[in-house]
DNA sequence: ACACTGATAGACT
DNA sequence: GTCTATCAGTGTC
């Protein structure tokens, strides 16, 4: 058992100096926090998502495009890249190191501590599943925003530890969700989630 | 199962 | 400047 300091101490960047496609499932069972003036919140990661950049038609990132949007995607691995889709925000791990633009998608979470906070910022929410079981929800229920674009994961406000109960689950893999109209890339196994866990989005 | 929401970036004229 | 698509979520049919 892990003591309450492990559980919640910041992994250091060279966490994230691994392949994108390992990543991905090293992500789940972590613990990602959020620390904000009205309080702290965080959830294990139990659903993630691999982007490989030039070679993934389903990748803003794809061929290289670089924008203002996807700068962060080609820097230093570890960072966050935030994006904000119709009216919510996305959250995503920076991954493949300096000009290698790739990144893991957050999908889901399970609410870990500060369960008042994230119940009184998911107010519609009709079960305690639909709380963080799905990209933009995690957001919202942990106050994770576009304020947090760019931001380095080992230190506050924002960051990912290594979390309770480690390695005590067993890790599915399937194609990605959402990514209709790209190719060849919409089968590619790269989503990753853990079995039997109610908060994975589907 | 379906449509409405509506922020922002990127592509195009 | 205008158009369109997007790594969803929600309410309604």
């Amino acid at each position: 058992m892990s003591t309450e300091q492990e559980i919640f101490s910041p992994l250091p960047l060279d966490f994230y100096d691994q392949p994108t496609l390992q990543l991905a499932p090293a992500l789940l069972g972590c613990l990602l926090v959020k620390e904000t003036s009205e309080g702290t919140a965080s959830g294990i990661i139990v659903e993630t998502e691999a982007y490989k950049g030039p070679f993934d038609q389903a990748a803003h990132s794809f061929k290289s495009r670089r924008t203002k949007r996807t700068e962060i995607m080609f820097g230093t691995s570890g960072s966050t890249y935030t994006y904000v889709m119709h009216t919510h925000c996305l959250m995503n791990v920076v991954s493949g190191g300096v000009d290698v633009p790739e990144a893991v998608l957050i999908r889901a979470v399970e609410p870990y501590s500060g369960l008042s906070l994230i119940h009184s910022r998911r107010p519609k929410a009709k079960n305690e599943r639909q709380l963080t079981n799905g990209p933009g929800k995690l957001c919202k229920a942990l106050g994770i925003s576009m304020e947090d674009y760019g931001h380095r994961l080992d230190q506050p406000p924002l960051w990912i530890a290594s979390g309770p109960d480690r390695d005590k689950f067993v890790t599915k893999a399937g194609p990605r969700v959402g990514i209709d109209n790209t190719g060849e890339a919409k089968f590619y196994p790269w989503r990753f989630w853990i079995q039997d866990n109610r908060f994975v989005s589907r």
